[in-house]
DNA sequence: ACTTTGATGAACCATGTGGTTCACTATTGC
DNA sequence: GCAATAGTGAACCACATGGTTCATCAAAGT
């Protein structure tokens, strides 16, 4: 599983978050940090498929890890949210003002069909 | 390019989303309607090419397409992208919170170092 | 010192992805 | 009716992805 040739941070945040299985470890650190293992266990995966959950996670941007004695432990880290979360802020943006440009015209034509 | 198996609406739109090109196609669709031809073609790729993307865009529910006549319009289509949102808008309050518990934590750790 | 435990690295596998080309269908314009 | 145009479908390619197993390393526990 490799550092894969992305371009944008955005392309690497929002990759990471298309797994459900890495929402889930998201989700689980929500409740606090924990190490590989015990991300691995409640996921059902290998703990070496783990750790390349969280290898994905981490250079995304989205956790912050750090090796402990033997664990490495890992916790939320926030960064490339905001930039996921501002990008869809502004394709919303579009969407809108697409919607306002739909609406002129309905009137536009309502205005002309009588 | 097939229907892939994800399991929940949000593995699509955001591994929809994790493709520069792809979010190009939003943006530009922002600007208004286009057919498949005229996305392809500031995005320097095949036809064929960007039908795929259009089709990836479609079934996450981002895009909403129109075949008229031999043209196919394509336009923005919003209802997954706001489930999107709401998935990254809970996951914030999730690492609020645990800055929040960090907070505590050291307020509480400062209490006790005296 | 030896054993257990947590994590890593390498190799492997099946399937998915982003792109192509080529052949084809269907609409449009003359 | 015929030629040009817009898109679709199938086959293909190189490479990424999500997972595994096995071997290894390093820290703990006894």
């Amino acid at each position: 599983m490799n550092h894969m040739v992305h371009q944008s941070p955005l392309d690497e945040a929002f990759a990471a978050l298309s797994d459900p299985t890495r929402r889930g470890i998201l989700t689980q650190l929500g409740d606090g940090p924990a190490t590989v293992g015990e991300l691995a266990q409640p996921a059902g995966i290998t703990v070496t498929g783990m750790a390349k959950h969280v290898r994905v996670l981490e250079n995304a941007g989205l956790v912050v890890t750090e090796k402990i004695g033997r664990t490495r432990q890992c916790r939320l880290g926030a960064e490339r949210l905001d930039d996921a979360m501002a990008w869809i802020s502004f394709y919303q943006r579009l969407w809108e003002r697409r919607l306002d440009g739909l609406d002129a015209y309905f009137t536009l034509q309502k205005g002309h069909e009588k």
